[in-house]
DNA sequence: CTTGACCCTGTAGGTGCTACGGGGTGGATA
DNA sequence: TATCCACCCCGTAGCACCTACAGGGTCAAG
C-alpha cells in the first residue's frame, strides 16, 4: 500500500506543508518518490507521523518527539527513559499552568475593578501604567 | 530627568535590544538623541515601558498593547473598550489553561500506566502510536 | 484541449524576542 | 598618552513551529 502525501495527510490530520517541513528538518525520514518525483508512503510513514502528531498534541517539543523516535528507532528505548521525559514535560506544564492561573486572577481583579462605563479614566490602564514592580 | 538606554532598560527590567525591537516595530515612539547619537529617555518612557511589560508578564500580545496604546494616546479610552480587551484575554486564557490541563491528565495517565522498568516495551509509546485519533 | 485536483521546489512571513559581529564613545587608570 | 572598560550604535540571523505564497509540473476526466 503506497500513499501519496495529499493521502498520508488525510489519514494522520498533518498538513503537507507541514509534513514537508519535518521532512526537512529531518524528523521524518525521507519517502522514496514514484517515476513522477511524488513522494510515496507505506504504513509506517502513518504509524510514525500519528506518534509526531499525538505528541504534539500533548505539548511535546519536536525536539522531544526527535528524542523520542531516536530511542524507539536505536532498539533502546526502556520504559524508565521514557517515563522521565513525559515526567519532566509534565512539570513544565505545570509551571505554565499556575502562570496562566495566576495572570487569569490579576485580570479578573482587574476587570472587576472596572465597571465598564463610558468613562475615560479606567482602573484596567491605571494598573497597567502604575501597577506593580518587576 | 534624561536616560540612556541601559538606565531605561535597568528601571523597568526590559532588555536593552527588546527596547530597540520595540522601537524598531513601531510599538515605543523613536527617542531624541544626544549629540553621540545615544538614545534619551524621559519620564514618559519609563510609563509606557512599564505599561508594556506588565501587559506582557499578564500575557497579552505586543498586538493587544499597540491597541491599548493606542486607545490611551487617542484620548478616547472608555473602560468598557479596555474591559473588552482584557476579558477576551481571560477567555484566551481559560483555552489555554483548560488545554493543559487535559495534556496533563493524560500526560499522567499514561505515566501511571509505566512501572518504569528496564523494559523496552513501553505503554507510553504505545499509546502514542496507537492512541487517540484525531 | 482545457479544466481541475494534485504534486513539486524554494523562499518569505509570523511571534517575540535573543545573540552576534563589528564598530564608536567617554571616562578612569597606569 | 596609551589603554582599558563599560556603555552605546547598527544590522542581521537565529530560535520554535509552522503557514503561505510563487511559479511550475502531472495526470485523469469531460
Amino acid at each position: 500500500m503506497t500513499l501519496r502525501i495529499g493521502e498520508l495527510s488525510k489519514l494522520t490530520g498533518v498538513h503537507i506543508e507541514t509534513i514537508r517541513y519535518y521532512e526537512r528538518i529531518g524528523l521524518a525520514p525521507e519517502p522514496s518518490r514514484s517515476a513522477n518525483g511524488y513522494r510515496r508512503y507505506g504504513d509506517d510513514s502513518v504509524k510514525r507521523l500519528n506518534f509526531v502528531r499525538r505528541g504534539r498534541e500533548l505539548g511535546f517539543t519536536l525536539a522531544d518527539i526527535r528524542g523520542l523516535l531516536r530511542l524507539v528507532d536505536g532498539g533502546d528505548a526502556t520504559c524508565d527513559q521514557v517515563r522521565t521525559i513525559t515526567l519532566q514535560h509534565v512539570e513544565d506544564i505545570a509551571g505554565k499552568l499556575a502562570d496562566l492561573g495566576r495572570m487569569r486572577t490579576v485580570l479578573l481583579a482587574m476587570a472587576d475593578e472596572c465597571e465598564g462605563g463610558d468613562i475615560p479614566e479606567c482602573p484596567i490602564l491605571e494598573t497597567l501604567f502604575e501597577g506593580g514592580n518587576h
